[in-house]
DNA sequence: TTCATTAATCGTAATATTGCAATGAAACAA
DNA sequence: TTGTTTCATTGCAATATTACGATTAATGAA
């Protein structure tokens, strides 16, 4: 099948997989570490910078801003790429709330 | 290709990305939200909470413990499983490390 | 022993993801 | 205009993931 069952899991369950998800790549999340580094970027610098093809960065990129984890402004033949910082703190709430579920102190196994 | 270049990225970024993905599927979200509501668990449970057949479950729980987030102990016939708790904080500092990065006030776009 | 229960594993089909080369499209320079 | 640069998109091929039925293995009950 290779397809999820999204309708059995309430919305809450889906979007916190959804991010996750986008975070299950290590060149998102390079790409990432990189916008919040210099804090404004062209593509260009991210394909010398992670060592993928263009096509496969931008790919990437969209999946990004697919999500609204990032924005890109254009800027002549070049794109400004930034991260979108009131979603990345919206995003970061659903993911700290999954993250941060209480421990109970009682022992089990 | 389906295949990620992992060598081209750091420990740290293949760290997160693996945490995430094993958050990337809502069934795995669901499974970890019980084991945190009811603190123990056995498997058969879960097939009826997720709704999902015995034998996807079993694999979704394989991937939780190959990554040591829980852990699952026999107990006659059926097998107790819960959160692996030193691990669950160890990753949570990994992921909140990333996600918790420091926005500057700069803005680009 | 035989039967039932429980969960892991295997095999397989459907679909998704990753990565790249090739091509397009838009902006700018000469 | 023509060329150049920059990034998006398209069209693959290779691999990974998801889901399930069938089977297996282990335990316990009768």
């Amino acid at each position: 099948m290779g397809l999820v069952k999204t309708e059995i899991f309430n919305e809450q369950q889906n979007e916190i997989a959804l991010f996750a998800k986008v975070f299950g790549h290590p060149a998102r999340v390079a790409i990432l570490q990189h916008l919040f580094k210099i804090d404004t970027c062209i593509c260009g610098d991210l394909v010398i910078e992670i060592g993928l093809a263009q096509s496969t960065i931008s790919q990437h990129l969209r999946e990004l801003k697919q999500l609204g984890l990032i924005k890109g402004n254009i800027e002549g033949t070049s794109v400004c790429y930034c991260i979108h910082k009131e979603n990345w703190m919206q995003m970061k709430k659903v993911m700290h709330q999954f993250l941060d579920q209480d421990i109970s102190d009682e022992t089990c196994c």
